[in-house]
DNA sequence: ATGTAC
Protein backbone atom coordinates (compact mmCIF):
# COMPACT_ATOMS: atom_id res chain seq x y z
CA UNK A 1 0.00 0.00 0.00
CA UNK A 2 1.30 3.71 -0.39
CA UNK A 3 -0.78 4.70 2.85
CA UNK A 4 0.73 5.35 6.14
CA UNK A 5 3.49 8.26 7.22
CA UNK A 6 3.69 10.73 5.03
CA UNK A 7 5.83 10.13 1.69
CA UNK A 8 9.34 11.31 1.80
CA UNK A 9 10.49 13.67 -0.45
CA UNK A 10 13.52 14.06 -2.65
CA UNK A 11 14.83 17.34 -3.57
CA UNK A 12 16.12 17.02 -7.80
CA UNK A 13 16.69 20.32 -7.96
CA UNK A 14 16.13 23.59 -6.51
CA UNK A 15 12.23 23.66 -7.58
CA UNK A 16 11.40 20.05 -7.74
CA UNK A 17 11.14 17.40 -5.80
CA UNK A 18 10.43 13.35 -6.10
CA UNK A 19 8.17 11.02 -4.25
CA UNK A 20 9.75 7.80 -5.27
CA UNK A 21 7.08 4.81 -6.57
CA UNK A 22 6.37 2.78 -3.57
CA UNK A 23 3.25 -0.31 -3.33
CA UNK A 24 1.16 0.55 -6.14
CA UNK A 25 2.16 3.86 -7.72
CA UNK A 26 3.05 3.45 -11.23
CA UNK A 27 4.97 6.56 -11.73
CA UNK A 28 7.03 9.37 -9.26
CA UNK A 29 5.46 11.63 -7.59
CA UNK A 30 6.77 15.39 -8.27
CA UNK A 31 6.20 18.48 -6.36
CA UNK A 32 7.32 21.61 -7.44
CA UNK A 33 8.53 23.38 -4.18
CA UNK A 34 10.66 25.68 -3.09
CA UNK A 35 12.78 25.32 0.01
CA UNK A 36 10.93 28.17 1.82
CA UNK A 37 7.34 26.70 0.74
CA UNK A 38 8.75 23.02 1.75
CA UNK A 39 7.65 23.20 4.72
CA UNK A 40 4.48 23.63 4.18
CA UNK A 41 4.20 21.84 0.47
CA UNK A 42 0.35 21.09 1.25
CA UNK A 43 0.40 19.27 4.78
CA UNK A 44 1.40 15.29 4.50
CA UNK A 45 -2.36 14.41 3.89
CA UNK A 46 -1.45 16.52 -0.22
CA UNK A 47 1.84 14.33 -0.24
CA UNK A 48 -0.39 11.08 -0.01
CA UNK A 49 -2.71 12.28 -2.09
CA UNK A 50 -0.06 12.88 -4.60
CA UNK A 51 1.28 9.60 -4.25
CA UNK A 52 -2.49 8.15 -4.42
CA UNK A 53 -2.95 9.74 -8.00
CA UNK A 54 0.28 8.19 -9.20
CA UNK A 55 -1.97 4.47 -8.74
CA UNK A 56 -4.30 5.09 -11.18
CA UNK A 57 -4.15 3.19 -14.49
CA UNK A 58 -2.88 4.91 -17.06
CA UNK A 59 -0.97 7.30 -15.93
CA UNK A 60 2.05 8.64 -17.43
CA UNK A 61 5.29 10.43 -16.70
CA UNK A 62 4.38 11.10 -13.01
CA UNK A 63 1.30 12.83 -10.18
CA UNK A 64 2.48 16.45 -10.34
CA UNK A 65 2.46 18.97 -7.55
CA UNK A 66 2.10 22.53 -8.47
CA UNK A 67 3.96 24.91 -5.61
CA UNK A 68 0.52 25.54 -4.38
CA UNK A 69 -0.85 22.23 -3.65
CA UNK A 70 -2.71 21.45 -0.76
CA UNK A 71 -5.53 18.74 0.59
CA UNK A 72 -8.47 18.26 -1.75
CA UNK A 73 -11.15 15.81 -2.35
CA UNK A 74 -9.54 12.47 -3.37
CA UNK A 75 -6.59 14.19 -5.27
CA UNK A 76 -4.86 17.59 -4.12
CA UNK A 77 -5.68 20.74 -5.22
CA UNK A 78 -2.89 22.01 -7.10
CA UNK A 79 -2.34 18.25 -8.99
CA UNK A 80 -1.97 17.22 -12.77
CA UNK A 81 -2.73 13.54 -14.02
CA UNK A 82 -2.38 12.89 -17.45
CA UNK A 83 -3.58 9.43 -18.49
CA UNK A 84 -2.90 7.36 -21.40
CA UNK A 85 -6.38 7.03 -23.48
CA UNK A 86 -5.16 4.04 -25.70
CA UNK A 87 -3.46 2.11 -22.29
CA UNK A 88 -6.64 2.16 -20.66
CA UNK A 89 -5.76 5.55 -18.87
CA UNK A 90 -8.68 6.63 -16.83
CA UNK A 91 -10.75 10.17 -16.26
CA UNK A 92 -11.80 10.69 -12.58
CA UNK A 93 -14.24 13.75 -11.38
CA UNK A 94 -11.84 13.99 -8.13
CA UNK A 95 -9.08 15.72 -10.77
CA UNK A 96 -11.50 18.08 -11.89
CA UNK A 97 -12.99 19.49 -8.38
CA UNK A 98 -16.29 19.85 -8.05
CA UNK A 99 -16.22 23.57 -8.82
CA UNK A 100 -16.01 22.21 -12.84
CA UNK A 101 -13.82 24.82 -14.81
CA UNK A 102 -13.81 27.37 -11.53
CA UNK A 103 -11.22 29.98 -13.41
CA UNK A 104 -10.43 33.39 -13.67
CA UNK A 105 -11.14 36.00 -16.35
CA UNK A 106 -8.93 38.75 -16.87
CA UNK A 107 -9.83 42.54 -18.37
CA UNK A 108 -7.44 45.83 -18.86
CA UNK A 109 -9.47 49.23 -18.51
CA UNK A 110 -8.43 52.12 -20.73
CA UNK A 111 -8.15 53.91 -17.18
CA UNK A 112 -5.13 54.72 -15.11
CA UNK A 113 -5.35 54.26 -11.25
CA UNK A 114 -4.69 57.92 -10.63
CA UNK A 115 -8.34 58.62 -12.99
CA UNK A 116 -10.06 55.99 -11.30
CA UNK A 117 -9.11 57.36 -8.00
CA UNK A 118 -11.80 60.01 -7.04
CA UNK A 119 -14.28 57.72 -8.57
CA UNK A 120 -13.22 54.64 -7.03
CA UNK A 121 -15.78 54.27 -4.47
CA UNK A 122 -18.59 54.69 -7.04
CA UNK A 123 -17.72 52.47 -9.24
CA UNK A 124 -17.21 49.80 -6.30
CA UNK A 125 -20.87 50.23 -4.97
CA UNK A 126 -21.74 50.04 -8.57
CA UNK A 127 -19.76 46.59 -8.89
CA UNK A 128 -21.69 45.48 -5.84
CA UNK A 129 -25.32 45.94 -7.21
CA UNK A 130 -24.37 44.21 -10.40
CA UNK A 131 -22.70 41.48 -9.04
CA UNK A 132 -25.05 38.71 -7.46
CA UNK A 133 -23.01 36.66 -5.12
CA UNK A 134 -23.15 34.94 -2.04
CA UNK A 135 -24.71 30.89 -1.40
CA UNK A 136 -27.69 30.50 -3.85
CA UNK A 137 -29.62 33.71 -4.74
CA UNK A 138 -29.55 35.87 -7.55
CA UNK A 139 -28.45 35.65 -11.01
CA UNK A 140 -27.35 38.71 -14.10
CA UNK A 141 -29.16 36.69 -16.51
CA UNK A 142 -32.98 34.69 -15.88
CA UNK A 143 -32.94 31.95 -18.51
CA UNK A 144 -36.22 31.60 -20.08
CA UNK A 145 -35.98 28.05 -19.34
CA UNK A 146 -34.19 24.30 -20.25
CA UNK A 147 -34.26 24.64 -23.99
CA UNK A 148 -31.94 28.27 -23.20
CA UNK A 149 -30.36 26.42 -20.32
CA UNK A 150 -29.19 23.97 -22.88
CA UNK A 151 -27.78 26.86 -25.55
CA UNK A 152 -25.59 27.52 -22.60
CA UNK A 153 -24.16 24.60 -21.91
CA UNK A 154 -23.79 23.25 -25.62
CA UNK A 155 -22.05 27.12 -26.77
CA UNK A 156 -20.75 29.00 -23.59
CA UNK A 157 -19.49 32.45 -23.75
CA UNK A 158 -20.58 31.97 -27.80
CA UNK A 159 -24.39 32.22 -26.75
CA UNK A 160 -23.50 34.86 -24.25
CA UNK A 161 -22.07 37.21 -26.77
CA UNK A 162 -24.59 36.37 -29.85
CA UNK A 163 -27.40 37.15 -27.35
CA UNK A 164 -25.80 40.50 -26.94
CA UNK A 165 -24.02 40.13 -23.33
CA UNK A 166 -20.39 40.86 -25.17
CA UNK A 167 -18.07 41.77 -27.67
CA UNK A 168 -16.40 39.48 -30.42
CA UNK A 169 -12.76 39.87 -28.31
CA UNK A 170 -14.33 38.61 -25.53
CA UNK A 171 -14.40 35.01 -27.53
CA UNK A 172 -11.26 35.66 -29.34
CA UNK A 173 -9.44 35.90 -26.15
CA UNK A 174 -11.15 33.03 -24.24
CA UNK A 175 -9.90 29.22 -24.00
CA UNK A 176 -11.27 27.20 -26.24
CA UNK A 177 -12.96 30.56 -27.96
CA UNK A 178 -15.51 30.80 -25.82
CA UNK A 179 -17.11 26.94 -25.58
CA UNK A 180 -16.08 23.14 -26.04
CA UNK A 181 -17.57 21.27 -28.89
CA UNK A 182 -18.49 18.13 -26.89
CA UNK A 183 -20.87 19.39 -24.59
CA UNK A 184 -24.29 17.11 -23.84
CA UNK A 185 -26.92 19.08 -22.31
CA UNK A 186 -29.30 16.15 -22.51
CA UNK A 187 -27.07 13.46 -20.20
CA UNK A 188 -27.70 15.99 -17.50
CA UNK A 189 -29.64 14.92 -14.58
CA UNK A 190 -32.34 17.12 -13.77
CA UNK A 191 -31.24 18.14 -10.44
CA UNK A 192 -27.73 19.40 -12.55
CA UNK A 193 -30.10 21.47 -14.69
CA UNK A 194 -32.66 22.91 -12.25
CA UNK A 195 -29.94 24.18 -9.91
CA UNK A 196 -27.93 26.04 -13.47
CA UNK A 197 -31.32 27.62 -13.84
CA UNK A 198 -31.25 30.48 -11.76
CA UNK A 199 -27.50 31.07 -11.19
CA UNK A 200 -25.76 32.30 -14.50
CA UNK A 201 -24.06 35.52 -13.69
CA UNK A 202 -23.46 34.99 -10.10
CA UNK A 203 -20.24 34.81 -8.17
CA UNK A 204 -21.23 31.78 -5.62
CA UNK A 205 -19.13 32.09 -1.95
CA UNK A 206 -16.08 31.09 -0.35
CA UNK A 207 -13.01 31.94 -2.26
CA UNK A 208 -14.53 33.08 -5.63
CA UNK A 209 -14.49 37.06 -6.00
CA UNK A 210 -14.57 40.13 -8.27
CA UNK A 211 -11.94 42.70 -7.77
CA UNK A 212 -10.33 45.67 -9.12
CA UNK A 213 -7.01 45.54 -9.74
CA UNK A 214 -4.11 47.97 -10.75
CA UNK A 215 -0.50 46.70 -12.58
CA UNK A 216 1.94 47.38 -10.15
CA UNK A 217 4.78 46.01 -11.85
CA UNK A 218 5.50 44.62 -15.54
CA UNK A 219 7.97 41.72 -15.63
CA UNK A 220 8.16 41.33 -19.25
CA UNK A 221 7.65 44.43 -21.43
CA UNK A 222 7.28 42.54 -24.76
CA UNK A 223 4.25 40.00 -23.09
CA UNK A 224 2.84 42.38 -21.43
CA UNK A 225 1.92 44.58 -24.47
CA UNK A 226 0.68 41.74 -25.99
CA UNK A 227 -1.85 40.82 -23.86
CA UNK A 228 -2.60 44.52 -23.62
CA UNK A 229 -1.10 45.24 -19.70
CA UNK A 230 0.78 48.09 -18.51
CA UNK A 231 1.93 49.76 -15.78
CA UNK A 232 -0.01 51.88 -13.24
CA UNK A 233 -3.71 50.32 -15.53
CA UNK A 234 -6.56 49.57 -14.03
CA UNK A 235 -8.21 45.65 -14.53
CA UNK A 236 -10.91 43.63 -13.21
CA UNK A 237 -10.41 39.82 -12.39
CA UNK A 238 -13.39 37.71 -11.63
CA UNK A 239 -12.68 34.06 -10.18
CA UNK A 240 -15.51 31.93 -10.08
CA UNK A 241 -16.64 28.65 -11.69
CA UNK A 242 -20.08 26.76 -12.53
CA UNK A 243 -21.81 27.31 -9.45
CA UNK A 244 -24.49 24.58 -8.21
CA UNK A 245 -24.50 22.72 -11.66
CA UNK A 246 -21.02 21.90 -11.49
CA UNK A 247 -20.94 20.55 -8.57
CA UNK A 248 -24.50 18.30 -9.30
CA UNK A 249 -22.64 17.05 -12.07
CA UNK A 250 -19.70 15.60 -10.15
CA UNK A 251 -21.85 14.19 -7.12
CA UNK A 252 -23.75 12.32 -10.12
CA UNK A 253 -20.63 11.08 -11.54
CA UNK A 254 -18.70 10.00 -8.49
CA UNK A 255 -21.59 8.48 -7.79
CA UNK A 256 -21.75 6.43 -11.15
CA UNK A 257 -18.34 5.76 -11.29
CA UNK A 258 -18.30 4.17 -7.35
CA UNK A 259 -20.52 1.74 -9.18
CA UNK A 260 -18.83 1.07 -12.02
CA UNK A 261 -15.43 0.68 -11.33
CA UNK A 262 -15.18 -3.05 -10.36
CA UNK A 263 -16.62 -3.94 -13.84
CA UNK A 264 -13.37 -2.59 -15.30
CA UNK A 265 -10.81 -4.00 -12.75
CA UNK A 266 -10.18 -0.69 -10.92
CA UNK A 267 -9.71 -0.68 -7.35
CA UNK A 268 -7.98 3.00 -5.81
CA UNK A 269 -6.33 3.40 -2.77
CA UNK A 270 -9.12 6.52 -1.87
CA UNK A 271 -12.94 5.86 -2.85
CA UNK A 272 -12.86 9.59 -3.51
CA UNK A 273 -10.49 8.63 -6.86
CA UNK A 274 -13.59 6.98 -8.52
CA UNK A 275 -12.66 6.55 -12.11
CA UNK A 276 -13.43 4.59 -14.58
CA UNK A 277 -11.35 4.22 -18.31
CA UNK A 278 -11.84 7.46 -20.28
CA UNK A 279 -12.80 5.36 -23.69
CA UNK A 280 -15.86 3.69 -21.60
CA UNK A 281 -19.44 4.87 -21.75
CA UNK A 282 -19.50 6.03 -17.79
CA UNK A 283 -16.18 8.31 -18.59
CA UNK A 284 -17.45 9.98 -22.09
CA UNK A 285 -20.69 10.72 -20.25
CA UNK A 286 -18.53 12.48 -17.76
CA UNK A 287 -16.21 14.72 -20.14
CA UNK A 288 -19.62 15.21 -22.23
CA UNK A 289 -21.38 16.82 -19.18
CA UNK A 290 -17.67 18.03 -18.06
CA UNK A 291 -17.59 20.08 -21.14
CA UNK A 292 -21.62 21.55 -20.14
CA UNK A 293 -20.14 22.80 -17.04
CA UNK A 294 -17.38 24.11 -18.80
CA UNK A 295 -19.53 26.52 -20.82
CA UNK A 296 -21.49 27.22 -18.47
CA UNK A 297 -18.85 28.37 -16.22
CA UNK A 298 -17.52 30.58 -19.41
CA UNK A 299 -20.68 31.80 -19.98
CA UNK A 300 -21.26 32.75 -15.99
CA UNK A 301 -17.90 34.90 -16.26
CA UNK A 302 -18.68 36.39 -19.12
CA UNK A 303 -22.13 37.33 -18.36
CA UNK A 304 -20.34 39.51 -14.57
CA UNK A 305 -17.63 40.71 -16.92
CA UNK A 306 -20.26 42.11 -19.33
CA UNK A 307 -22.28 43.78 -15.80
CA UNK A 308 -18.75 44.52 -14.73
CA UNK A 309 -17.99 46.41 -18.21
CA UNK A 310 -21.66 48.48 -18.00
CA UNK A 311 -20.71 49.68 -14.58
CA UNK A 312 -17.08 50.97 -15.49
CA UNK A 313 -18.35 52.59 -19.01
CA UNK A 314 -21.14 54.66 -16.94
CA UNK A 315 -19.17 55.45 -14.36
CA UNK A 316 -16.03 56.24 -15.83
CA UNK A 317 -16.22 56.20 -19.96
CA UNK A 318 -13.74 53.51 -19.99
CA UNK A 319 -13.99 50.06 -21.70
CA UNK A 320 -12.45 46.27 -20.53
CA UNK A 321 -10.77 44.78 -22.82
CA UNK A 322 -10.02 41.24 -22.05
CA UNK A 323 -6.80 39.98 -21.32
CA UNK A 324 -7.52 36.31 -21.21
CA UNK A 325 -10.25 33.73 -19.51
CA UNK A 326 -8.43 30.15 -18.44
CA UNK A 327 -10.18 27.88 -15.99
CA UNK A 328 -7.58 25.59 -13.25
CA UNK A 329 -10.44 23.11 -13.07
CA UNK A 330 -10.82 20.94 -15.63
CA UNK A 331 -9.68 17.64 -17.77
CA UNK A 332 -9.00 17.91 -21.37
CA UNK A 333 -8.04 15.33 -24.22
CA UNK A 334 -4.63 16.54 -25.19
CA UNK A 335 -2.21 14.94 -27.75
CA UNK A 336 1.60 15.52 -25.87
CA UNK A 337 4.77 13.87 -26.44
CA UNK A 338 5.75 10.93 -23.60
CA UNK A 339 8.99 8.82 -23.93
CA UNK A 340 9.59 10.51 -27.47
CA UNK A 341 5.87 9.35 -28.57
CA UNK A 342 2.83 11.45 -29.44
CA UNK A 343 0.16 10.38 -27.34
CA UNK A 344 -3.21 11.22 -26.79
CA UNK A 345 -3.87 12.03 -22.47
CA UNK A 346 -6.32 12.92 -20.76
CA UNK A 347 -4.76 15.92 -18.70
CA UNK A 348 -6.51 16.24 -14.99
CA UNK A 349 -5.91 19.52 -13.72
CA UNK A 350 -7.35 20.49 -10.86
CA UNK A 351 -6.13 23.79 -9.01
CA UNK A 352 -3.86 24.41 -12.03
CA UNK A 353 -3.55 26.38 -14.81
CA UNK A 354 -3.20 25.30 -18.15
CA UNK A 355 -0.32 27.28 -19.60
CA UNK A 356 0.65 26.62 -23.14
CA UNK A 357 4.18 27.63 -24.53
CA UNK A 358 4.56 30.23 -27.20
CA UNK A 359 3.39 29.60 -31.46
CA UNK A 360 1.26 26.61 -29.33
CA UNK A 361 -2.06 26.18 -32.17
CA UNK A 362 -4.60 26.71 -29.64
CA UNK A 363 -3.20 30.62 -28.42
CA UNK A 364 -5.70 33.69 -29.52
CA UNK A 365 -5.09 34.24 -33.19
CA UNK A 366 -3.07 37.47 -32.11
CA UNK A 367 -0.59 36.07 -29.73
CA UNK A 368 -0.07 32.60 -31.94
CA UNK A 369 2.97 33.99 -34.02
CA UNK A 370 4.99 35.91 -31.29
CA UNK A 371 7.95 34.34 -30.86
CA UNK A 372 8.67 34.96 -26.50
CA UNK A 373 4.77 34.84 -25.73
CA UNK A 374 2.74 32.30 -24.50
CA UNK A 375 -1.20 31.81 -23.31
CA UNK A 376 -1.69 34.64 -20.63
CA UNK A 377 -2.25 32.49 -17.44
CA UNK A 378 -3.90 34.22 -14.77
CA UNK A 379 -2.67 33.47 -11.12
CA UNK A 380 -5.48 35.02 -8.15
CA UNK A 381 -4.20 35.92 -5.36
CA UNK A 382 -6.04 35.72 -2.08
CA UNK A 383 -7.99 38.53 -0.73
CA UNK A 384 -6.10 41.73 -0.96
CA UNK A 385 -2.63 40.23 -1.90
CA UNK A 386 -1.12 40.56 -5.24
CA UNK A 387 -2.59 38.42 -8.04
CA UNK A 388 -0.05 37.55 -11.09
CA UNK A 389 -0.53 37.33 -15.68
CA UNK A 390 2.13 34.58 -16.19
CA UNK A 391 3.03 33.07 -19.40
CA UNK A 392 3.52 29.97 -21.19
CA UNK A 393 6.91 28.97 -21.66
CA UNK A 394 8.31 26.07 -24.56
CA UNK A 395 9.25 22.66 -22.10
CA UNK A 396 7.38 22.65 -19.22
CA UNK A 397 7.60 19.97 -17.25
CA UNK A 398 4.52 18.96 -16.53
CA UNK A 399 1.88 19.10 -19.57
CA UNK A 400 1.91 22.72 -20.15
CA UNK A 401 0.42 23.30 -16.54
CA UNK A 402 1.74 25.65 -13.71
CA UNK A 403 -0.11 26.81 -10.10
CA UNK A 404 -3.42 28.33 -9.61
CA UNK A 405 -3.22 30.40 -6.87
CA UNK A 406 -1.93 31.02 -3.43
CA UNK A 407 -2.84 28.39 -1.93
CA UNK A 408 -4.51 27.43 1.51
CA UNK A 409 -2.50 26.99 4.94
CA UNK A 410 -5.78 27.48 7.23
CA UNK A 411 -8.74 26.01 6.93
CA UNK A 412 -11.63 27.89 7.04
CA UNK A 413 -12.30 27.30 10.83
CA UNK A 414 -8.94 28.59 11.91
CA UNK A 415 -9.21 31.18 10.16
CA UNK A 416 -12.95 32.54 10.89
CA UNK A 417 -11.83 31.94 14.65
CA UNK A 418 -8.60 34.39 14.46
CA UNK A 419 -10.18 37.25 13.26
CA UNK A 420 -13.38 39.32 12.81
CA UNK A 421 -15.17 39.70 9.20
CA UNK A 422 -15.38 43.87 10.38
CA UNK A 423 -11.95 44.07 11.62
CA UNK A 424 -10.67 42.49 8.60
CA UNK A 425 -12.46 44.86 6.98
CA UNK A 426 -11.11 47.86 8.34
CA UNK A 427 -7.60 46.49 8.18
CA UNK A 428 -8.20 46.14 4.28
CA UNK A 429 -9.48 49.32 4.11
CA UNK A 430 -6.53 50.97 5.38
CA UNK A 431 -4.73 49.32 3.27
CA UNK A 432 -6.24 51.18 0.48
CA UNK A 433 -8.42 47.93 -0.76
CA UNK A 434 -12.67 48.91 -0.69
CA UNK A 435 -14.43 45.91 0.02
CA UNK A 436 -17.49 45.12 -0.63
CA UNK A 437 -18.30 41.93 1.09
CA UNK A 438 -21.51 39.10 1.09
CA UNK A 439 -21.35 37.89 4.76
CA UNK A 440 -19.06 38.87 7.42
CA UNK A 441 -18.31 34.76 8.17
CA UNK A 442 -17.19 34.40 4.28
CA UNK A 443 -15.12 37.74 4.69
CA UNK A 444 -13.32 36.33 8.20
CA UNK A 445 -12.65 33.10 6.19
CA UNK A 446 -10.42 34.31 3.29
CA UNK A 447 -8.03 36.10 5.28
CA UNK A 448 -4.81 36.78 3.39
CA UNK A 449 -3.02 34.91 6.73
CA UNK A 450 -4.90 31.90 5.41
CA UNK A 451 -2.95 31.55 2.90
CA UNK A 452 0.45 30.95 1.27
CA UNK A 453 2.27 34.31 0.12
CA UNK A 454 1.85 34.29 -3.62
CA UNK A 455 4.86 36.04 -4.37
CA UNK A 456 6.81 32.82 -3.15
CA UNK A 457 4.67 30.55 -4.83
CA UNK A 458 4.95 32.44 -8.65
CA UNK A 459 8.97 32.21 -7.74
CA UNK A 460 8.68 28.64 -7.09
CA UNK A 461 6.67 28.14 -10.46
CA UNK A 462 9.47 30.60 -12.57
CA UNK A 463 12.20 28.83 -10.79
CA UNK A 464 10.40 25.69 -11.69
CA UNK A 465 10.57 26.65 -15.29
CA UNK A 466 6.36 25.76 -15.17
CA UNK A 467 5.86 29.45 -16.32
CA UNK A 468 6.93 33.02 -16.55
CA UNK A 469 5.81 36.27 -14.67
CA UNK A 470 4.84 38.69 -17.02
CA UNK A 471 2.86 41.44 -14.20
CA UNK A 472 2.33 41.45 -10.88
CA UNK A 473 -1.33 43.16 -10.07
CA UNK A 474 -2.00 44.80 -6.33
CA UNK A 475 -5.92 45.25 -5.61
CA UNK A 476 -7.57 48.28 -4.87
CA UNK A 477 -11.43 47.11 -4.25
CA UNK A 478 -12.71 43.56 -4.02
CA UNK A 479 -16.88 42.53 -4.10
CA UNK A 480 -16.52 39.54 -2.20
CA UNK A 481 -18.74 36.08 -3.29
C1' DA B 1 -16.45 24.61 -4.04
C1' DT B 2 -21.75 23.35 -2.56
C1' DG B 3 -29.60 24.55 -1.47
C1' DT B 4 -22.01 23.74 3.98
C1' DA B 5 -25.91 16.21 5.23
C1' DC B 6 -30.12 12.21 1.65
Amino acid sequence: MTRGSAPALVQETAYRYRIDPIGRMRVPGVVFASPGLLPEVGGDQALQQVADVATLPGIVDASYAMPDVHWGYGFPIGGVAATDIAEGGVVSPGGVGFDISCGVRLYAADLDAADLAPRKEAVLDGLSRSTPRGMGKGAVWELSGTDQLAKVLASGARYAVEQGHGVQRDLDRCEDLGAVDDADPAGLSERAVNRGLHQLGSLGSGNHFLEVQVVDAVRDRVAAEAFGLRAGQVCVMIHCGSRGLGHQICTDHVRTMEQAMAGFGITVPDRQLACVPVDSDPGRAYLRAMAAAANYARANRQLLGQAAREVFERLTGAGLNLVYDISHNLAKVETHVVAGQSRRLCVHRKGATRALPPGHADLPADLRDLPDVGQPVLIPGSMGTASYVLTGVPGGPAFASTCHGAGRTLSRHQAARSVRGQELRTQLERRGVAVRGASWRGLAEEMPEAYKDIDAVVEAAEGAGLARAVARLVPVGVVKG
